[in-house]
DNA sequence: CGTCTCGCTTGATGTAGATCATGTATTTTC
DNA sequence: GAAAATACATGATCTACATCAAGCGAGACG
Protein backbone atom coordinates (compact mmCIF):
# COMPACT_ATOMS: atom_id res chain seq x y z
CA UNK A 1 0.00 0.00 0.00
CA UNK A 2 3.06 2.56 0.58
CA UNK A 3 3.66 2.63 -3.24
CA UNK A 4 0.52 3.53 -3.82
CA UNK A 5 0.99 6.43 -1.37
CA UNK A 6 4.14 7.47 -2.58
CA UNK A 7 2.68 7.11 -6.03
CA UNK A 8 -0.21 9.87 -5.33
CA UNK A 9 2.47 11.97 -3.46
CA UNK A 10 4.15 12.15 -6.63
CA UNK A 11 0.78 13.33 -8.73
CA UNK A 12 0.42 17.18 -8.63
CA UNK A 13 -3.12 16.23 -8.35
CA UNK A 14 -2.88 14.76 -4.66
CA UNK A 15 0.80 16.16 -4.03
CA UNK A 16 -1.02 18.96 -1.69
CA UNK A 17 -3.40 17.09 0.26
CA UNK A 18 -4.01 16.67 4.27
CA UNK A 19 -2.83 13.18 4.66
CA UNK A 20 -6.19 12.47 6.06
CA UNK A 21 -8.19 12.77 2.90
CA UNK A 22 -5.32 11.25 1.09
CA UNK A 23 -5.26 8.12 3.19
CA UNK A 24 -9.24 8.15 2.60
CA UNK A 25 -8.91 8.31 -1.15
CA UNK A 26 -6.44 5.70 -1.12
CA UNK A 27 -8.16 3.04 0.69
CA UNK A 28 -10.70 3.84 -2.73
CA UNK A 29 -8.26 3.80 -5.54
CA UNK A 30 -6.83 0.33 -6.77
CA UNK A 31 -3.68 -0.77 -8.70
CA UNK A 32 -3.53 -2.30 -11.74
CA UNK A 33 -1.42 -3.01 -14.83
CA UNK A 34 -1.75 -3.13 -18.44
CA UNK A 35 0.28 -4.55 -21.38
CA UNK A 36 1.86 -3.06 -24.38
CA UNK A 37 -0.78 -2.51 -26.89
CA UNK A 38 -3.55 -2.86 -24.11
CA UNK A 39 -6.56 0.05 -24.01
CA UNK A 40 -6.76 1.75 -20.75
CA UNK A 41 -10.05 3.24 -22.23
CA UNK A 42 -11.51 3.77 -25.38
CA UNK A 43 -12.78 6.23 -27.69
CA UNK A 44 -16.82 7.12 -26.99
CA UNK A 45 -16.51 5.16 -23.56
CA UNK A 46 -18.09 6.65 -20.35
CA UNK A 47 -15.47 7.42 -17.85
CA UNK A 48 -16.19 5.84 -14.26
CA UNK A 49 -12.79 6.25 -12.40
CA UNK A 50 -9.86 8.59 -13.16
CA UNK A 51 -6.60 6.74 -14.08
CA UNK A 52 -2.92 7.91 -12.46
CA UNK A 53 0.27 6.92 -14.43
CA UNK A 54 2.57 5.55 -11.62
CA UNK A 55 5.43 3.30 -14.08
CA UNK A 56 5.38 3.26 -17.79
CA UNK A 57 4.45 5.44 -20.77
CA UNK A 58 0.88 6.21 -22.58
CA UNK A 59 -0.40 7.64 -25.77
CA UNK A 60 -3.42 9.13 -26.07
CA UNK A 61 -5.06 8.95 -29.29
CA UNK A 62 -8.00 9.41 -31.80
CA UNK A 63 -8.86 8.53 -34.96
CA UNK A 64 -9.69 4.95 -36.88
CA UNK A 65 -7.52 2.36 -35.39
CA UNK A 66 -5.12 1.43 -37.68
CA UNK A 67 -4.82 3.73 -40.71
CA UNK A 68 -5.41 7.18 -39.31
CA UNK A 69 -4.58 7.11 -35.83
CA UNK A 70 -2.82 9.77 -34.84
CA UNK A 71 -1.31 10.58 -31.01
CA UNK A 72 -2.67 13.44 -29.18
CA UNK A 73 -0.88 13.22 -26.12
CA UNK A 74 1.85 11.08 -24.48
CA UNK A 75 1.72 10.71 -20.73
CA UNK A 76 4.43 10.41 -18.35
CA UNK A 77 4.46 8.57 -14.87
CA UNK A 78 2.45 11.41 -12.72
CA UNK A 79 0.25 12.58 -15.07
CA UNK A 80 -3.45 12.09 -14.51
CA UNK A 81 -5.53 11.63 -18.00
CA UNK A 82 -8.69 13.66 -19.02
CA UNK A 83 -9.96 14.97 -16.18
CA UNK A 84 -11.86 16.81 -17.92
CA UNK A 85 -14.01 13.60 -19.13
CA UNK A 86 -14.25 12.52 -15.75
CA UNK A 87 -15.43 15.89 -14.23
CA UNK A 88 -18.30 16.38 -16.94
CA UNK A 89 -18.95 12.49 -16.80
CA UNK A 90 -18.75 13.27 -20.75
CA UNK A 91 -17.48 10.18 -22.91
CA UNK A 92 -13.78 9.84 -23.79
CA UNK A 93 -12.65 11.88 -26.68
CA UNK A 94 -9.66 9.50 -27.19
CA UNK A 95 -8.27 6.45 -26.38
CA UNK A 96 -5.48 5.50 -24.23
CA UNK A 97 -3.17 3.04 -25.15
CA UNK A 98 0.34 1.31 -23.33
CA UNK A 99 3.18 1.89 -24.64
CA UNK A 100 5.08 -0.60 -22.92
CA UNK A 101 4.10 -2.41 -19.20
CA UNK A 102 2.21 0.29 -17.94
CA UNK A 103 1.23 0.57 -14.34
CA UNK A 104 -1.38 2.92 -12.94
CA UNK A 105 -3.49 3.84 -9.61
CA UNK A 106 -7.31 4.17 -10.63
CA UNK A 107 -9.91 6.19 -8.53
CA UNK A 108 -13.31 5.87 -8.75
CA UNK A 109 -15.10 8.71 -10.32
CA UNK A 110 -17.70 9.30 -8.21
CA UNK A 111 -15.80 8.71 -4.95
CA UNK A 112 -13.59 11.91 -6.63
CA UNK A 113 -16.31 14.06 -7.19
CA UNK A 114 -17.56 13.62 -3.84
CA UNK A 115 -14.49 14.46 -2.47
CA UNK A 116 -14.10 17.31 -4.57
CA UNK A 117 -17.34 19.13 -2.96
CA UNK A 118 -15.97 18.43 0.58
CA UNK A 119 -12.23 19.70 0.16
CA UNK A 120 -11.68 22.75 -1.42
CA UNK A 121 -7.97 22.19 -1.28
CA UNK A 122 -9.10 19.12 -4.10
CA UNK A 123 -11.25 21.60 -6.08
CA UNK A 124 -8.08 24.00 -6.04
CA UNK A 125 -5.66 21.61 -7.32
CA UNK A 126 -8.46 19.89 -9.96
CA UNK A 127 -9.14 23.47 -11.17
CA UNK A 128 -5.30 23.91 -11.79
CA UNK A 129 -5.07 21.06 -12.97
CA UNK A 130 -7.39 21.48 -15.35
CA UNK A 131 -6.52 24.87 -16.22
CA UNK A 132 -2.94 23.65 -17.32
CA UNK A 133 -4.28 20.58 -19.48
CA UNK A 134 -6.80 23.33 -21.03
CA UNK A 135 -3.64 26.15 -21.80
CA UNK A 136 -1.59 22.88 -23.14
CA UNK A 137 -4.39 22.33 -25.55
CA UNK A 138 -4.19 25.43 -26.76
CA UNK A 139 -0.84 25.44 -27.01
CA UNK A 140 -1.31 22.33 -29.02
CA UNK A 141 -3.46 24.18 -31.55
CA UNK A 142 -1.93 27.29 -31.68
CA UNK A 143 1.53 25.00 -32.65
CA UNK A 144 -0.83 23.16 -35.43
CA UNK A 145 -1.83 26.44 -36.71
CA UNK A 146 0.81 28.80 -36.89
CA UNK A 147 3.90 26.71 -37.13
CA UNK A 148 5.46 24.15 -39.64
CA UNK A 149 6.31 20.29 -38.77
CA UNK A 150 9.32 21.48 -38.78
CA UNK A 151 9.37 24.14 -36.39
CA UNK A 152 6.78 21.81 -33.91
CA UNK A 153 9.86 19.24 -33.86
CA UNK A 154 11.91 22.18 -32.87
CA UNK A 155 9.79 23.10 -29.88
CA UNK A 156 9.24 19.47 -29.30
CA UNK A 157 13.03 19.26 -28.79
CA UNK A 158 13.28 22.56 -26.84
CA UNK A 159 10.79 21.35 -24.15
CA UNK A 160 12.64 18.02 -23.97
CA UNK A 161 15.61 20.08 -23.39
CA UNK A 162 13.78 22.54 -20.97
CA UNK A 163 12.53 19.27 -18.77
CA UNK A 164 16.17 17.48 -18.64
CA UNK A 165 16.62 20.98 -16.45
CA UNK A 166 18.08 23.37 -19.51
CA UNK A 167 20.54 20.58 -20.75
CA UNK A 168 21.39 20.79 -24.55
CA UNK A 169 21.59 16.82 -24.86
CA UNK A 170 18.51 15.14 -24.49
CA UNK A 171 17.61 11.45 -25.28
CA UNK A 172 14.18 11.06 -27.00
CA UNK A 173 11.59 9.73 -25.09
CA UNK A 174 9.78 7.28 -27.27
CA UNK A 175 10.51 5.66 -30.75
CA UNK A 176 10.80 8.00 -33.50
CA UNK A 177 7.36 6.98 -35.11
CA UNK A 178 5.63 7.91 -32.30
CA UNK A 179 6.89 11.59 -31.82
CA UNK A 180 6.24 11.84 -35.70
CA UNK A 181 2.39 11.09 -35.10
CA UNK A 182 2.56 13.26 -31.87
CA UNK A 183 4.19 15.94 -33.81
CA UNK A 184 1.63 15.20 -36.42
CA UNK A 185 3.81 14.64 -38.93
CA UNK A 186 4.72 11.49 -41.38
CA UNK A 187 8.32 9.81 -40.09
CA UNK A 188 9.36 9.71 -43.21
CA UNK A 189 8.62 14.29 -42.83
CA UNK A 190 9.97 13.65 -39.02
CA UNK A 191 13.55 12.26 -40.78
CA UNK A 192 14.09 15.30 -43.22
CA UNK A 193 12.97 17.40 -40.62
CA UNK A 194 15.52 16.27 -38.25
CA UNK A 195 18.20 16.82 -41.17
CA UNK A 196 17.01 20.46 -41.98
CA UNK A 197 17.70 21.50 -38.37
CA UNK A 198 21.51 20.15 -38.67
CA UNK A 199 21.28 23.95 -39.76
CA UNK A 200 20.77 25.34 -36.37
CA UNK A 201 23.05 23.23 -34.48
CA UNK A 202 20.98 20.04 -33.73
CA UNK A 203 22.64 17.07 -34.11
CA UNK A 204 20.86 13.79 -33.44
CA UNK A 205 22.61 10.26 -33.54
CA UNK A 206 20.21 7.40 -32.82
CA UNK A 207 17.80 8.41 -30.10
CA UNK A 208 20.43 11.10 -28.53
CA UNK A 209 20.15 14.57 -29.36
CA UNK A 210 22.54 17.13 -28.90
CA UNK A 211 21.39 21.14 -29.42
CA UNK A 212 24.63 22.96 -30.19
CA UNK A 213 22.60 26.65 -30.86
CA UNK A 214 19.58 26.87 -28.57
CA UNK A 215 19.46 30.88 -29.63
CA UNK A 216 19.51 30.09 -33.07
CA UNK A 217 16.79 27.36 -32.87
CA UNK A 218 14.59 29.38 -30.87
CA UNK A 219 14.53 32.11 -33.42
CA UNK A 220 13.88 29.12 -35.60
CA UNK A 221 11.06 28.26 -33.70
CA UNK A 222 9.11 31.21 -33.94
CA UNK A 223 6.47 32.29 -36.22
CA UNK A 224 8.59 35.89 -36.89
CA UNK A 225 7.94 37.91 -34.12
CA UNK A 226 7.59 41.06 -35.88
CA UNK A 227 5.67 43.09 -33.33
CA UNK A 228 6.04 43.38 -29.33
CA UNK A 229 4.15 39.94 -29.93
CA UNK A 230 5.27 37.75 -27.41
CA UNK A 231 4.68 34.32 -27.23
CA UNK A 232 3.84 31.94 -24.50
CA UNK A 233 6.54 29.60 -24.68
CA UNK A 234 9.00 32.10 -24.52
CA UNK A 235 8.15 33.16 -21.38
CA UNK A 236 7.80 29.77 -20.36
CA UNK A 237 11.77 29.05 -21.84
CA UNK A 238 13.18 32.11 -20.85
CA UNK A 239 12.10 32.59 -17.29
CA UNK A 240 13.64 29.24 -15.88
CA UNK B 1 -27.35 47.13 -11.62
CA UNK B 2 -30.02 45.12 -12.05
CA UNK B 3 -29.14 44.17 -15.94
CA UNK B 4 -25.76 43.28 -14.56
CA UNK B 5 -27.33 40.87 -12.50
CA UNK B 6 -29.30 39.27 -14.83
CA UNK B 7 -26.26 39.41 -17.39
CA UNK B 8 -24.01 36.80 -14.58
CA UNK B 9 -27.52 34.90 -14.70
CA UNK B 10 -27.26 33.51 -18.12
CA UNK B 11 -23.75 32.80 -17.26
CA UNK B 12 -22.93 29.24 -16.91
CA UNK B 13 -20.32 30.22 -14.64
CA UNK B 14 -22.84 31.93 -12.24
CA UNK B 15 -26.09 31.68 -12.64
CA UNK B 16 -26.11 28.19 -10.24
CA UNK B 17 -25.13 30.81 -7.19
CA UNK B 18 -27.24 31.48 -4.17
CA UNK B 19 -28.33 35.09 -4.42
CA UNK B 20 -26.03 35.57 -1.54
CA UNK B 21 -22.97 35.39 -3.17
CA UNK B 22 -23.67 36.52 -6.32
CA UNK B 23 -24.60 39.84 -5.23
CA UNK B 24 -21.03 40.24 -3.37
CA UNK B 25 -19.31 39.07 -6.78
CA UNK B 26 -21.90 41.70 -8.33
CA UNK B 27 -20.89 44.42 -5.93
CA UNK B 28 -16.93 43.46 -7.28
CA UNK B 29 -17.90 43.49 -10.88
CA UNK B 30 -17.93 46.28 -13.08
CA UNK B 31 -19.47 47.13 -16.75
CA UNK B 32 -17.05 47.84 -19.60
CA UNK B 33 -17.76 49.05 -23.22
CA UNK B 34 -15.14 48.36 -26.30
CA UNK B 35 -15.43 49.96 -29.47
CA UNK B 36 -14.90 47.41 -33.07
CA UNK B 37 -11.68 46.91 -33.39
CA UNK B 38 -10.12 47.28 -29.86
CA UNK B 39 -8.27 44.62 -27.53
CA UNK B 40 -9.99 43.57 -24.63
CA UNK B 41 -6.12 42.54 -23.50
CA UNK B 42 -3.23 41.02 -25.50
CA UNK B 43 -0.92 38.02 -25.80
CA UNK B 44 1.60 37.82 -23.41
CA UNK B 45 -0.56 40.21 -20.71
CA UNK B 46 -1.19 39.10 -17.15
CA UNK B 47 -4.92 37.87 -16.05
CA UNK B 48 -6.27 40.55 -13.29
CA UNK B 49 -9.75 40.09 -13.95
CA UNK B 50 -12.38 37.44 -15.62
CA UNK B 51 -14.29 39.02 -18.53
CA UNK B 52 -17.78 37.59 -19.31
CA UNK B 53 -19.16 38.90 -22.45
CA UNK B 54 -22.45 40.32 -21.83
CA UNK B 55 -23.04 41.98 -25.76
CA UNK B 56 -21.13 41.68 -28.95
CA UNK B 57 -18.80 39.69 -30.57
CA UNK B 58 -15.13 38.61 -29.63
CA UNK B 59 -12.49 37.05 -31.05
CA UNK B 60 -9.28 35.48 -29.83
CA UNK B 61 -6.77 35.60 -31.99
CA UNK B 62 -3.21 34.52 -32.19
CA UNK B 63 0.18 34.85 -34.08
CA UNK B 64 0.97 38.21 -35.67
CA UNK B 65 -0.76 41.05 -35.92
CA UNK B 66 -1.76 41.27 -39.59
CA UNK B 67 0.14 38.67 -41.46
CA UNK B 68 -0.29 35.33 -39.71
CA UNK B 69 -3.45 36.44 -37.28
CA UNK B 70 -5.52 33.94 -37.22
CA UNK B 71 -8.71 33.25 -35.13
CA UNK B 72 -8.48 30.11 -32.44
CA UNK B 73 -12.35 30.70 -31.11
CA UNK B 74 -15.41 33.17 -31.66
CA UNK B 75 -16.53 34.33 -28.52
CA UNK B 76 -21.14 34.66 -27.74
CA UNK B 77 -22.71 36.64 -25.02
CA UNK B 78 -22.57 34.58 -21.56
CA UNK B 79 -19.20 33.28 -22.23
CA UNK B 80 -16.46 33.78 -20.29
CA UNK B 81 -12.96 34.09 -21.61
CA UNK B 82 -9.69 32.10 -20.83
CA UNK B 83 -10.77 31.17 -17.05
CA UNK B 84 -7.39 28.83 -17.63
CA UNK B 85 -5.48 32.14 -17.92
CA UNK B 86 -7.14 33.88 -15.17
CA UNK B 87 -7.29 31.08 -12.15
CA UNK B 88 -3.43 30.15 -13.16
CA UNK B 89 -2.89 33.76 -13.08
CA UNK B 90 -0.28 33.09 -16.02
CA UNK B 91 0.21 35.01 -18.86
CA UNK B 92 -2.61 35.42 -21.83
CA UNK B 93 -2.02 32.52 -24.72
CA UNK B 94 -4.40 34.63 -27.35
CA UNK B 95 -5.65 37.87 -27.79
CA UNK B 96 -9.05 39.08 -27.23
CA UNK B 97 -10.56 41.65 -29.74
CA UNK B 98 -14.01 43.23 -29.84
CA UNK B 99 -15.56 42.34 -33.67
CA UNK B 100 -18.60 44.73 -33.01
CA UNK B 101 -19.36 47.11 -30.32
CA UNK B 102 -18.64 45.04 -27.21
CA UNK B 103 -20.48 44.99 -23.49
CA UNK B 104 -18.30 42.95 -20.97
CA UNK B 105 -18.52 42.56 -17.66
CA UNK B 106 -15.47 42.11 -15.73
CA UNK B 107 -14.51 40.37 -12.10
CA UNK B 108 -11.10 41.15 -10.52
CA UNK B 109 -9.44 37.67 -10.60
CA UNK B 110 -7.99 37.80 -6.47
CA UNK B 111 -11.40 38.36 -5.89
CA UNK B 112 -12.54 35.58 -7.76
CA UNK B 113 -10.04 33.20 -6.27
CA UNK B 114 -10.63 33.67 -3.10
CA UNK B 115 -15.02 33.03 -3.57
CA UNK B 116 -13.72 29.81 -5.25
CA UNK B 117 -12.13 28.37 -1.96
CA UNK B 118 -15.34 29.06 0.27
CA UNK B 119 -17.76 28.70 -2.14
CA UNK B 120 -18.04 25.23 -3.13
CA UNK B 121 -20.72 25.45 -5.69
CA UNK B 122 -18.64 28.08 -7.60
CA UNK B 123 -15.45 25.53 -7.62
CA UNK B 124 -18.06 22.76 -9.13
CA UNK B 125 -19.08 25.40 -12.19
CA UNK B 126 -15.71 26.30 -12.75
CA UNK B 127 -14.40 22.48 -12.42
CA UNK B 128 -17.42 21.96 -15.09
CA UNK B 129 -16.49 25.16 -17.37
CA UNK B 130 -12.84 24.42 -17.57
CA UNK B 131 -13.47 20.95 -18.34
CA UNK B 132 -15.86 21.75 -20.96
CA UNK B 133 -13.25 24.35 -22.56
CA UNK B 134 -10.59 21.65 -22.55
CA UNK B 135 -12.95 19.33 -24.62
CA UNK B 136 -13.78 22.09 -27.06
CA UNK B 137 -9.86 22.39 -27.17
CA UNK B 138 -9.45 18.52 -27.90
CA UNK B 139 -12.41 18.44 -30.58
CA UNK B 140 -10.70 21.21 -32.04
CA UNK B 141 -7.29 19.15 -32.27
CA UNK B 142 -8.84 16.40 -33.58
CA UNK B 143 -10.73 18.82 -36.24
CA UNK B 144 -7.24 20.02 -37.36
CA UNK B 145 -5.51 17.07 -37.08
CA UNK B 146 -7.89 14.45 -38.85
CA UNK B 147 -9.99 16.33 -40.95
CA UNK B 148 -10.10 18.60 -44.19
CA UNK B 149 -10.89 22.04 -44.09
CA UNK B 150 -14.02 21.53 -46.09
CA UNK B 151 -15.01 18.65 -43.32
CA UNK B 152 -14.32 21.59 -40.84
CA UNK B 153 -16.42 23.41 -42.82
CA UNK B 154 -19.43 20.82 -42.58
CA UNK B 155 -19.21 20.14 -38.58
CA UNK B 156 -19.84 23.79 -38.41
CA UNK B 157 -22.33 23.94 -40.09
CA UNK B 158 -23.72 21.19 -38.34
CA UNK B 159 -23.07 22.65 -35.12
CA UNK B 160 -24.78 26.07 -36.20
CA UNK B 161 -27.57 24.16 -37.22
CA UNK B 162 -27.57 21.78 -33.72
CA UNK B 163 -27.77 25.46 -32.00
CA UNK B 164 -30.49 26.66 -33.50
CA UNK B 165 -32.52 23.51 -32.63
CA UNK B 166 -31.68 21.32 -35.01
CA UNK B 167 -33.45 23.80 -38.03
CA UNK B 168 -31.75 22.91 -41.70
CA UNK B 169 -31.87 26.56 -41.97
CA UNK B 170 -28.90 28.79 -40.66
CA UNK B 171 -27.22 32.14 -40.90
CA UNK B 172 -23.75 32.52 -40.61
CA UNK B 173 -23.48 34.65 -37.45
CA UNK B 174 -20.24 36.41 -38.97
CA UNK B 175 -18.64 37.92 -42.03
CA UNK B 176 -17.08 35.17 -44.08
CA UNK B 177 -13.21 36.23 -43.58
CA UNK B 178 -13.79 35.51 -39.58
CA UNK B 179 -15.18 32.04 -39.86
CA UNK B 180 -12.36 31.26 -42.54
CA UNK B 181 -9.82 31.91 -40.20
CA UNK B 182 -11.93 30.02 -37.35
CA UNK B 183 -11.74 26.90 -39.47
CA UNK B 184 -8.05 27.50 -40.00
CA UNK B 185 -8.73 28.37 -43.99
CA UNK B 186 -8.34 31.17 -46.48
CA UNK B 187 -11.53 33.08 -47.76
CA UNK B 188 -10.80 31.96 -51.00
CA UNK B 189 -10.70 28.27 -49.27
CA UNK B 190 -13.70 28.60 -47.93
CA UNK B 191 -15.25 29.68 -51.05
CA UNK B 192 -14.76 26.94 -52.57
CA UNK B 193 -15.43 24.66 -49.95
CA UNK B 194 -18.72 25.91 -49.81
CA UNK B 195 -19.06 25.23 -53.44
CA UNK B 196 -18.37 21.99 -52.83
CA UNK B 197 -20.79 21.20 -50.35
CA UNK B 198 -23.16 21.82 -52.56
CA UNK B 199 -22.79 17.63 -53.37
CA UNK B 200 -23.74 16.92 -50.10
CA UNK B 201 -27.14 19.25 -49.79
CA UNK B 202 -25.50 22.42 -49.03
CA UNK B 203 -27.15 25.79 -50.05
CA UNK B 204 -25.60 29.26 -49.18
CA UNK B 205 -27.33 31.95 -50.41
CA UNK B 206 -25.29 35.40 -48.72
CA UNK B 207 -24.97 33.99 -44.96
CA UNK B 208 -28.14 32.32 -45.15
CA UNK B 209 -27.33 28.34 -45.33
CA UNK B 210 -29.79 25.76 -45.91
CA UNK B 211 -29.05 22.19 -45.40
CA UNK B 212 -30.82 19.88 -47.33
CA UNK B 213 -29.25 16.34 -46.45
CA UNK B 214 -28.28 16.45 -42.55
CA UNK B 215 -27.49 12.65 -43.10
CA UNK B 216 -25.50 13.32 -46.09
CA UNK B 217 -23.40 16.39 -44.68
CA UNK B 218 -22.82 14.07 -41.43
CA UNK B 219 -21.47 10.97 -43.52
CA UNK B 220 -18.78 13.41 -45.77
CA UNK B 221 -17.85 15.03 -42.53
CA UNK B 222 -16.80 12.04 -40.97
CA UNK B 223 -13.13 10.19 -40.51
CA UNK B 224 -14.07 7.15 -42.24
CA UNK B 225 -15.50 6.06 -39.15
CA UNK B 226 -14.25 2.30 -40.40
CA UNK B 227 -14.45 0.48 -36.98
CA UNK B 228 -16.74 0.57 -33.65
CA UNK B 229 -14.76 4.40 -33.14
CA UNK B 230 -17.80 5.83 -32.19
CA UNK B 231 -16.67 9.86 -32.46
CA UNK B 232 -17.65 12.30 -30.11
CA UNK B 233 -19.71 14.85 -32.12
CA UNK B 234 -21.23 11.82 -33.28
CA UNK B 235 -22.87 11.38 -29.95
CA UNK B 236 -23.21 15.16 -29.70
CA UNK B 237 -25.07 15.55 -32.71
CA UNK B 238 -27.36 12.69 -32.08
CA UNK B 239 -28.03 12.34 -28.69
CA UNK B 240 -30.33 15.53 -29.13
C1' DC C 1 20.95 -19.75 -39.10
C1' DG C 2 17.82 -17.96 -42.23
C1' DT C 3 13.53 -15.57 -42.60
C1' DC C 4 10.35 -11.92 -40.82
C1' DT C 5 9.13 -8.08 -39.07
C1' DC C 6 9.94 -3.43 -37.70
C1' DG C 7 12.25 1.07 -37.23
C1' DC C 8 14.35 4.28 -39.96
C1' DT C 9 16.03 6.59 -44.09
C1' DT C 10 16.00 8.47 -48.88
C1' DG C 11 14.02 9.43 -53.37
C1' DA C 12 10.05 10.23 -56.65
C1' DT C 13 5.46 11.71 -57.16
C1' DG C 14 0.82 13.39 -55.71
C1' DT C 15 -2.30 16.74 -53.38
C1' DA C 16 -4.70 19.88 -50.10
C1' DG C 17 -4.64 24.18 -49.53
C1' DA C 18 -1.98 28.69 -49.53
C1' DT C 19 -0.71 32.51 -52.26
C1' DC C 20 -1.11 35.64 -56.04
C1' DA C 21 -3.80 38.05 -59.35
C1' DT C 22 -8.01 39.97 -61.00
C1' DG C 23 -12.82 41.18 -61.11
C1' DT C 24 -17.30 42.71 -59.19
C1' DA C 25 -20.60 44.26 -55.87
C1' DT C 26 -21.30 46.55 -51.62
C1' DT C 27 -20.23 49.52 -48.03
C1' DT C 28 -17.70 53.35 -45.96
C1' DT C 29 -15.63 57.89 -46.05
C1' DC C 30 -14.97 62.48 -47.18
C1' DG D 1 -22.04 61.53 -55.01
C1' DA D 2 -17.25 60.29 -56.19
C1' DA D 3 -13.55 57.65 -54.33
C1' DA D 4 -11.72 54.26 -51.48
C1' DA D 5 -12.02 50.41 -48.90
C1' DT D 6 -14.04 45.87 -48.07
C1' DA D 7 -16.43 41.25 -48.92
C1' DC D 8 -16.57 37.67 -51.88
C1' DA D 9 -15.63 34.86 -55.96
C1' DT D 10 -12.69 32.51 -59.44
C1' DG D 11 -8.66 31.18 -61.97
C1' DA D 12 -3.46 30.17 -62.12
C1' DT D 13 0.48 28.93 -59.63
C1' DC D 14 3.31 27.37 -55.59
C1' DT D 15 4.51 24.67 -51.53
C1' DA D 16 4.45 21.93 -47.36
C1' DC D 17 3.41 17.58 -46.66
C1' DA D 18 1.59 12.99 -47.49
C1' DT D 19 1.93 8.97 -50.06
C1' DC D 20 4.28 5.46 -52.56
C1' DA D 21 8.34 2.73 -53.33
C1' DA D 22 12.63 0.73 -52.16
C1' DG D 23 16.59 -0.36 -49.30
C1' DC D 24 19.13 -1.19 -44.94
C1' DG D 25 20.18 -2.68 -40.25
C1' DA D 26 18.57 -4.90 -35.98
C1' DG D 27 15.88 -7.53 -33.01
C1' DA D 28 12.29 -11.54 -32.94
C1' DC D 29 11.17 -16.26 -33.93
C1' DG D 30 10.74 -20.33 -36.35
Amino acid sequence: MNDMELALRRSPLFCDLSSGVLSEILSEASSEYFSPGDYLFTIGGIPDRLFVLVDGSVKMVAGAHNKNETVIELLQPADSFLIAAVMTNKPYLMSAQAIGTVHVLTIPAQALRQHVVSEPQLALTLIASLANQCRQMVRDVKDLRLRTSFQRLGVYLLEQADKASGRATIVLPHVKKLIASRLNMTPENLSRAIHSLQEYGVEVVEDEVRLHDIAALRRFCKVETILGELDDEFVVLTER
